[in-house]
DNA sequence: CGAACACTTGAACCTAATCAATGAGTGTGG
DNA sequence: CCACACTCATTGATTAGGTTCAAGTGTTCG
């Protein structure tokens, strides 16, 4: 059950970035950051600097973890750059990805507010950096910004939904599909904002894909070489580029969406 | 997509309640449901009045619906008596329960703090009555009671937490296992406060456990024989006996969680 | 260059879905 | 009250989809 042990307890290699090598950010980014940030957006600038000074900084090389599944819930973390996941372990020596954090994204608060031991632990996939709080700052924070509390509630609604969205598709739909509508999400291609036409790139690796539809490495290598055979998608070490998204939504779309 | 439409838009029937008939509850033990609400709990009595003069009353035969998949999210629910199913329909016809709802539980509040269209249909599995509110007013409330947000907040973090626990258990166990996990939980014998050897029994159609567990009442049928001939359960119609716990919960045990 | 990691592919196997047919329990109406 | 209708449950035969095992190739990094 320790962590340190899990199959995936990979190399500390360094940063792995291809294409846009964002510049770091400065440390006075750290206000926009967390403007950015659902859990504090609206929160006045004059407690945001309140926030900030009393925010540890935290890292995580590739593979490194924030925290353990198994831990008492200590503190909250937002991520400042890099990338997350939060992956539980399953049964048969499994693992399942509860989701990606990406930069600006607040992560480790649901066991704290329930006031659990945490179901997942949260391991850097790229280099990663982090502000954290302890859990009892957060807690007098909020108590003095009840408003905050009322905020809050929402994107711990959304989470809700998208837990169902994820359970349903698992529960009901193929691997192929599944796959299909991961990629969509992942690259951003969902929802009305995105863009019909416009090819995306998404960088994962075909184990974590695997982990976040509940198969396998192999299974998910074979649907995409049909696809890339295809030319439905390109594919690269940790690289999937979508060359048709038209086509590939007629493959995510729910059948039953389609149906009058 | 019209939940009407479901494949199980069935019967009208009455109330069909084998063991322990409960008597009707009385109009003014509305205020012990409410204070055994996890979100009401700790509101002043007086504001309970208020609430309860404020609610409307709702009530669905077997097989009706309080809402819809779909809906806006008008109102927000507590159950007072009976049963109800939060399903949502999936890929190739089939559907997903996301949970049942039993009494001094709200129920269709998710959608409202997210501020999305309906993601479940609240179905009743028995005559079911419950109170409800508009959304406005419960703003409106919350809005005077702002520490009742805080309050919120522990039970929706448990139910994503929850949300990850079935994750993980569709994504990487196998049906029988599911099955016996969630045969553990609809009996309440799961958790510390359970007794460990005593027997129990579950109220559920075989048809609910597949939608339960992400399978297909044909399977969901072959491992109940399988486990009655091997003496573990007694059947009857939408009645599962547990006859031996103990026996029971290691088949529904992690494997992961026992190794060393 | 070698080691670790990411990915690929064939072949065997197996779980669970599907199809088809039937039985058993419950409520309804003549 | 009995026959009918309906829902719920069972069981065998078949098969599709996906996992597992085994044995690779290609990439990246120290």
């Amino acid at each position: 059950m320790k962590p340190g042990k899990l199959p995936l307890a990979r190399g500390r290699s360094e940063i792995d970035q291809r294409p846009p090598r964002r510049p770091p950010r400065d440390p006075a980014g750290s206000a926009g950051l967390l403007q950015r940030c659902p859990l504090f957006e609206g929160t006045a600038p004059e407690d945001l600097e309140g926030l900030i000074s009393s925010a540890h900084r935290r890292t995580a090389k590739r593979g490194g973890f924030f925290f353990l599944e198994g831990d008492p819930p200590s503190h909250v973390y937002v991520l400042v750059e890099g990338k997350v996941r939060l992956v539980r372990s399953g049964a048969r020596g499994r693992e399942v990805i509860v989701g990606f954090i990406e930069p600006a994204e607040p992560f480790g608060y649901v066991a704290v507010w329930a006031a659990t031991a945490r179901r997942v632990s949260a391991q850097a996939a790229q280099e990663s950096r982090a502000l954290a709080w302890d859990a009892e700052t957060i807690a007098r924070f909020m108590a003095q910004h009840p408003e905050m509390a009322m905020r809050g509630l929402r994107p711990m609604a959304e989470r809700v939904e998208g837990g169902w969205d994820r359970l349903r598709d698992l529960a009901t739909g193929r691997v192929e599909w599944r796959v299909a509508r991961v990629l969509l999400r992942l690259a951003h291609l969902t929802g009305r904002t995105a863009d019909a036409d416009s090819a995306a790139a998404v960088e994962v690796r075909e184990q974590d894909l695997a982990e976040l539809v509940g198969s396998t490495a192999y299974t998910v290598s074979r649907i995409l070489s049909a696809w890339k055979r295809s030319g439905l998608v390109d594919i690269r070490r940790e690289r999937i580029a979508i060359r048709n998204p038209r086509r590939f939504r007629e493959i995510a779309v729910d059948p039953m969406d389609a149906s009058p």
